[in-house]
RNA sequence: GGAGAGGUGGCUGAGUGGUCUAAAGCACCGGAUUGCUAAUUCGGCGUAGGGUUAACUCCUUACCGCAGGUUCGAAUCCUGUCCUCUCCGCCA
């Protein structure tokens, strides 16, 4: 959610960021109705006022007086309560155009409907991989070692969900092992949230969990949702908090599993674990002062770049394009790894994602900051980034670690937790 | 799951229909005073919205878990709901 305010004073900026975003918003509407509102509210406070004297006075009036005083503080409030109705009314109205309009984006992004805008910025430190025999995929792979069962996985809970087997359960807690030690020791709080959320919480970080097209799965008769990212807990875990300056930056690391219905993403390109129904991730997540955020972007930034080298696996980084960073999004950047088993020869695939999102879900959720020695709050800014996705990272890894014959070299930072350096 | 108790400012905690503009204490900030590892004393000290201003400057409204209701008037009465604690039951 973006400051009324600022959109109020800043209507052409927000118009024009809308059209980068490629997303229709009523601005004009939404100031006009702002206006109204203000003053439906200055209307109800100026009856409430003279009520409220009304009601001061009837404790000293004679007797007598009373009941005509009580009348006319009737009236009063009657004339309050319909300020009051109009006034909320319009404020529905407004919040209900606000949701739409996406947060600001930062002046650097590329300009674009889609994800072909997306500008490359950086590549890892592995080379693509140049193998001297065919590749094979991930699915492959896995059925010469047992380590992925989609047709169990459909039998127990349908298409798209799947059980991991030996080797790969070795290799998904590495990863979560690896990681979790790796940001620790970069001050990041380790934190294992709920796998659910309630259905407000999902709005504040931007998810519409009951709409008609919605990723989310609901859990019925209740306000509960299966998270789609670790994001939505651990930025809910401090909504209506007020975080001392002097704490922030303050950096998580949660791990939690991921549930998300891929409603409407039939026919794209999906084979194997790349678009799961239910996957582990690591997620970074971090709450900071306004004038931190761009730093701390960066540095997750890095960190993903830092994992992926070490897991020796090619990729490339991503600045995205305005048409393609979702609402609460001030700037992304994604990682996108080298697949060998994709398309016919290998292909890039996203495998991280952070995102900037300023003060846009710190609204939504009233997560605020104070300075000591300064009078009141202001909102803080939050960030999150993929750590690991444990299932599309084993695509990157299995694949581009295949030897000719179909044995996998495990990456040096992960043969301590798996206790050997390769799967054959 | 059953029974009971309770949610009041940063914290402790008083307040059972109208000067609550929420007592008092602690903590914190500023001043004064005496001097020595501090004490005494005076004052200040919440958040948000709207209006106003050179200025958090002044005015105003709301907020006592949350949402409704009763009333001229609600922290206080009523209903619902969430959360916390205690005991019992069940359980990894």
């Amino acid at each position: 959610m973006l400051d009324r305010k600022y959109v109020v004073e800043n209507a052409e900026a927000v118009k024009l960021n809308c059209v980068h975003r490629g997303v229709q918003a009523d601005v004009d509407r939404i100031i006009a109705l702002e206006m109204e509102r203000r003053a439906k509210l200055a209307e109800g406070e100026d009856w409430n006022r003279q009520a409220n004297e009304v009601s001061a006075q009837i404790g000293k009036v004679p007797a007598e007086q009373r009941e005509e005083y009580k009348e006319r503080g009737r009236a009063l409030r009657a004339s309050k309560e319909q300020s009051q109705k109009d006034h909320d009314a319009l404020e529905r109205q407004i919040e209900g155009l606000m949701a739409r309009v996406p947060n600001m984006t930062h002046p650097s992004a590329p300009i674009g409907n889609d994800d072909d805008a997306n500008l490359e910025i950086a590549r890892g430190a592995t080379p693509i991989p140049q193998f001297d025999f065919k590749a094979k995929d991930h699915l492959e792979l896995g059925q010469q070692h047992d380590m992925i069962d989609f047709e169990a996985g459909a039998r127990v809970a349908g298409a798209g969900f799947y059980f991991l087997k030996r080797d790969a359960v070795l290799l998904e807690l590495a990863l979560q092992q690896f990681v979790v030690s790796h940001l620790a020791k970069k001050g990041f709080i380790p934190v294992s949230t709920p796998d659910v959320a309630n259905t407000d919480i999902l709005h504040g970080i931007g998810f519409n969990p009951r709409g008609p097209e919605t990723q989310i799965y609901s859990i019925e008769n209740t306000e509960l949702n299966l998270v789609a990212t670790a994001e939505i807990t651990l930025g809910g875990m401090y909504q209506n908090q007020v975080l001392e300056a002097e704490q922030l930056p303050l950096k998580l690391v949660g791990i939690s599993h991921c549930f998300r219905t891929e409603a409407g993403a039939a026919g794209r390109a999906s084979r194997g674990l790349y678009r799961v129904h239910q996957f582990t991730k690591v997620e970074m997540f971090a709450f900071t002062l306004p004038d931190q955020s761009s730093a701390i972007h960066e540095e997750l930034r890095a960190i993903e770049c830092e994992i992926f080298d070490a897991l020796e696996i090619p990729f490339r980084v991503v600045d995205t394009a305005t048409g393609d960073l979702g609402g609460p999004a001030y700037r992304k950047y994604d990682l996108e790894a080298w697949m060998p088993g994709r398309g016919d020869a290998g292909q890039w695939g996203e495998v991280t994602s952070t995102s900037n999102c300023t003060d846009y879900q710190a609204r939504r959720l009233n997560i605020r900051y104070r300075t000591k020695g300064e009078k009141g709050t202001h909102f803080a800014h939050t960030l999150n980034g993929t750590a690991v996705a444990i299932s599309r990272a084993l695509i990157a890894l299995m694949e581009n670690h295949q030897l000719s014959n179909g044995s996998i070299k495990i990456p040096k930072v992960l043969i301590p937790w798996i206790g050997k350096d390769r799967i054959q």
